[in-house]
DNA sequence: TCAGTGGTTGGCAGCGCTGCCAATCACGAT
DNA sequence: ATCGTGATTGGCAGCGCTGCCAACCACTGA
């Protein structure tokens, strides 16, 4: 079933099917009735790929992200998914597994496609996956972080200004004996700058960090759990601990209640994200939350506006919770 | 950049060119590396737009999933990438938030880009989107639920019989006086047949539930906690409750801490899916674990083999726990 | 009557690639 | 030297649509 097809079927000419269904250029309205019958007796629809071909601008967003079963990276799917959907753009995706190499040949396996635009998570990529970026004319949305020099467009936070503040409110609220327990901060960079703003506020406060832990591999509620019973093992001292994020301080706080340590009277949890998870907790979590669903917002609407090369920092919130 | 321009580059035709980057057909290995060394000193990206028209046989997959920030939907995504993406397909998705006409016209959105397959969640859909998917020559595959007539793949579970199974299993622990605490069941319409088998069981026992509520909107943990309060209150007599999914579960357990109430002493506790979350509990979450991952592998697999129709029935797991 | 105007309409050349087919080549066999 | 064979290669017609342009159609005003 093709325009042509559809055309002959309702008595006119291609372009002119091309025009109505396209709602574009001008028509009589007995000639759209004709052609709107027609496409809807023959249940024809229209085929995009050639469509985008032929018109060589094409209505397709590349997203290119570490995992699709962390929240905090389907939240700003969620958030870019509305705007786009509106405007005739579809999402395409795929997942890198937190794999720097896999990014790369995810996005050249996107590039493929001649998308729009292409959104990834974080400022850190290989050289080729830069250069790859750079030399296509399609705009480059980085998000979620914005410590670091941007391909174009970049929307996020400033993660080394998280951990500062997660470390500035422990520190304010009297905590002395501050750990850290987090996930690989290698694989998620993120999470590594967060951990980098930590320290060092500690340090210039004269209050290193008393113990760090990291596990491998990704963050879990369980791994939380787990790892702070190795931490304070390790470290019976502490009074407050940073976790590297929301899931990981839940998982802390399960431990918290089996192993019977009052939070936060003998010991301080922090988490990072604000996830509603936390907050549902009997005693809502102490952390950070971050506009997830509005940087997949903004990413959509600078992409659609064609706006300039820019980082955009959307900040976060403090939230003081009951655990800290 | 066009391949045009590549074969130039490389002093062949454009067929050789294409048949090098395809792996496709014969040509020497001289002039493979005379045409690999074009495109990497000429940057080329294939244009798979292009490519896929003129094949006229799409390597795109089409998702259409209620939500993306449910763990349930990403995991079946998750598991459904890897195959895909092994054998040179891409994923599209787009998310259609529960609500069937939605689904409507992003399946028709989805159908113009001339997927290989559309795969759905549920088998309730309106009557267009059953038309439009049977006129076109894709694969349809229906996840996470088999009880009723599915279009062509059906991959799930008897989402009645794991109704069946939580309250047989609640019953044959002796507790007697059963509540259901769920969200929405008319538009999560797998919630509302697990509710229907939880009722059929408890009815053919002689114990109808002794309370039944059901909350608007989607699942969440933070609904679970409020919800299971609210129940409790008009119905103080309980002894277990079969809530809609673990979310909702892990909101209710919350609930229990806070009030006091002994799980499962008092109150037991019963969720569905199996989640991370259940299972990290200081007490784990007694459960039903649905095969998520694995409904998204098979339904990669089943495409790829182009496999005959059919309704494929995955199973599920009673995972007792600690809280009934 | 005739040109001018603005709204409609159809024809057709691409968009960049693949698939088919015919041409060419290398090389051992005759 | 000639032929047959299979591997290698290039040319070119589409894939189904869009964008451009020219043609056409009332009407109007001079």
């Amino acid at each position: 079933m093709t325009l042509a097809e559809v055309a002959a079927a309702a008595g006119v000419g291609e372009s002119t099917v091309s025009r109505v269904l396209r709602r574009h250029g001008s028509y009589s309205g007995r000639t759209r009735d004709r052609v709107i019958e027609a496409v809807e007796r023959l249940g024809y629809v229209p085929n995009r790929i050639a469509g985008t071909l032929a018109s060589t601008a094409s209505r397709l967003v590349a997203m290119v992200i570490p995992s699709v079963t962390n929240i905090v990276f389907t939240d700003v799917l969620n958030g870019i998914g509305g705007p786009l959907e509106e405007r005739g753009y579809q999402a395409v995706f795929a997942v890198t597994d937190y794999d720097p190499r896999r990014e790369e040949s995810l996005v050249a396996a996107m590039l493929a496609w001649r998308p729009a635009a292409v959104i990834l998570a974080g400022l850190e990529h290989t050289e080729a996956t830069r250069r790859m970026l750079g030399a296509q004319a399609c705009r480059v949305v980085e998000l979620l972080d914005t410590d670091g020099p941007a391909i174009d467009l970049a929307i996020g936070i400033s993660n080394r200004a998280a951990g500062r503040a997660g470390a500035g409110y422990l520190l304010g609220r009297g905590y002395r004996r501050i750990g850290y327990l987090g996930h690989d901060p290698f694989r998620d960079r993120r999470a590594g700058k967060r951990l980098e703003g930590f320290r060092a506020a500690l340090a210039e406060a004269g209050r290193p960090p008393a113990a760090e832990m990291v596990l491998e591999g990704a963050s879990s509620v369980a791994r939380g759990r787990e790892g702070l019973a190795r931490l304070l093992a390790g470290a019976p001292g502490l009074d407050a601990v940073y976790f590297s994020n929301d899931d990981m301080a839940v998982g802390g706080w399960f431990h918290c209640l089996e192993a019977g340590i009052a939070v936060p009277g003998r010991l301080a949890l922090f988490g990072h994200n604000g996830l509603d998870i936390g907050a549902a907790l009997p005693q809502p979590l102490a952390t950070l939350r971050t506009p997830r669903d509005a940087m997949g917002r903004e990413a959509a609407r600078l992409v659609l506006e064609d706006a300039p090369a820019q980082v955009l920092d959307l900040g976060f919130e403090l939230i003081p919770g009951a655990t800290a």
